[in-house]
DNA sequence: TAGACCTGATGAAACGTTACACCACGCACG
DNA sequence: CGTGCGTGGTGTAACGTTTCATCAGGTCTA
């Protein structure tokens, strides 16, 4: 591999003011500066990152910290984060809590260690590491708000409303909630953003949450088995409404024919399924993308970045909802 | 952050005695080394990863290239090694070159700049750019063999067989082909493995290959048309069966009563669909796992490593397949 | 003409590790 | 008693960069 003795040797010149033009740094004249492009050019050369890290503390690299690639929300989210982050030249550092706080910390630690520049966080235990603290390194979290930090996600309380206008537009005035873990901010404003849309003409019949994970309690199977007179179930997620579906399905209850059901997220299995799930489509590449500029402009400190970035949703009428009449 | 030369001072010794305890070298008495450890521990010191690599020229960090994170086949891959590697004191670097051959060789460009350890690839391009060959990392192939490369990947043609046998044992004897590209080794076993099986027993009516992305050429769409009197489809993989499937769903053929159809991966979007897809289960987790563990070993120096790791797979019989009766 | 001030360029230290070469000491052996 | 060796320990160079302080020489100004 060349190094910068290499060219400054090759063109005659001393390794600071080889340096010196590679950093774009004014005080080399015109004739050397090409000299030296020029010849960093024909040597390959590239610079050491680690010698680079140790001088200047800066890596290039980002930490991505997911709590589950297998949830098919995530894999979009990462490949955005990756290809945005590649075309500002930093390598993304990827941790795969598997949904465990004690991995999460795990890859922290690691992460640490490495010393990326900064992280990108879907948070799934409550606070960072002291330490990674201590280090005072931007952290963007994505789609999942918390005080304190730069966050980027979708208008959630705004995909509630759509649903709710949407389930209004086809006649649906009863509705039971399958909504996501109410801790969770995310799960907490669909779900409101929903029942505050249309609070005189929507009545809730039941309610009952469950994780984003789409694996359905006991209490929700109960809530699926009678629904009450529920003719729409509103899913916290696709996932939520995915296992729904099936559960519903394999209990001899058709679905739209005999409950309406939508979901969250607009996720690719949402259009395999059948039916095929009305939904709302979170801008998911938009979000990954719009994390890594937010976290660039962060480290480059050219301004204070905004501490809270949302996007807006989209209703995607598919076939899982079916048409009562106008009310 | 504590350094050795903290830890050398708060001791007493030089920090030369300091790395030798903490690379565990011989040559220091019982006492420092306790000391030296207990201190370690106490001022929460951690090696400094540039320092390191600058002298080792070793970064303890892994690049792994996969052509695209959507499809449903990596994220569990990705995860797999992830953990593997993250339990082996490994960063895992994250590349996904969204099925283009130029993002995949600037991805091998900023690993290349990081200096990683090794690199897991799931081959998209040809062949690896020059420089990184000339580095000598050592390099694990998954899932699509390459000549002159370690790989590993589960074993196509008992995948082929094993749907071959199945095929017979619910009565089909005439099948169409939608097998993926043949010019990737892993499609052209799968095929091989199921033509081979029985070749006196069952007929191949017809045969259209497409990519492992499952989007329907023309020539494919024809073939469902038709679909001649072939009672069973064999798809490359679950995406192409999946699509196949929606597409004959869109035209009223019935799936499986009107033909049958069979997948290959057991993606998890498998069972979600309906009808749930009959396929052939592979063990992506132990083979992400294992490709780290390889790398390790390679890395390490311990053996020489197996150029080839084989998993068996499995039939996971769902809905997708009528029972013709006994021939 | 002396001083001030630019421009272009350089020497060298520093970042935190590792590892080679060396040293001091004590002991055993011929 | 001299030599050799094993044990425990240290000094320091080197990895490749960046950057600060400095400098030579030229030009402008008073």
């Amino acid at each position: 591999m060349a190094t910068v003795k290499d060219i400054a040797a090759a063109v005659g010149v001393s390794i600071a003011t080889v340096s010196n033009v590679l950093n774009g740094r004014p005080n080399v004249g015109r004739a050397n500066r090409q000299r030296v492009l020029q010849v960093a050019k024909k040597l390959g050369y590239s610079p050491n990152r680690a010698a680079q890290a140790m001088r200047t503390g800066l890596t290039r690299a980002i930490g991505l910290v997911l709590p589950d690639l297998t949830n098919p929300f995530f894999p979009e989210l990462a490949q955005a984060v990756e290809n945005t982050a590649r075309s500002y030249g930093l390598l993304v550092c990827l941790i795969d809590s598997q949904g465990r706080v004690d991995g999460e910390s795990d890859g922290f630690a690691l992460l640490l260690q490495h010393a990326v520049d900064g992280i990108i966080w879907c948070p799934l235990g409550p606070r960072l590491p002291a330490k990674l603290k201590k280090l005072a390194r931007p952290v963007v979290l994505i789609d999942r708000p918390k005080p304190g930090y730069a966050v980027v996600h979708s208008d959630y309380v705004m995909g509630g409303r759509l649903l709710a206008e949407y389930a209004l537009r086809m006649g649906h005035t009863r509705v039971g909630l399958l909504s996501g873990p109410q801790n969770l901010e995310s799960a907490r404003q669909r779900r409101d953003g929903f029942v505050a849309a249309y609070p005189r003409d929507i009545k809730i019949a039941w309610e009952v949450s469950v994780g984003f994970d789409g694996l359905l309690t006991q209490e929700a199977v109960d809530a699926l088995a009678v629904r009450r007179n529920a003719t729409l179930i509103v899913a916290g997620n696709d996932l939520i409404a995915i296992n729904a579906i099936r559960w519903l399905s394999e209990h001899g209850v058709r679905v739209p024919e005999d409950v309406s059901i939508t979901g969250f997220d607009n996720i690719r299995w949402a259009e395999v399924v059948t039916p095929r799930l009305t939904t709302i489509a979170q801008p998911v590449g938009a979000i990954g993308a719009k994390a890594v500029e937010l976290m660039q402009e962060i480290m480059s400190g050219e301004k204070i970045p905004a501490r809270r970035t949302v996007f807006d949703v989209t209703l995607i009428e598919r076939d899982s909802v079916k048409y009562l009449g106008r009310r």
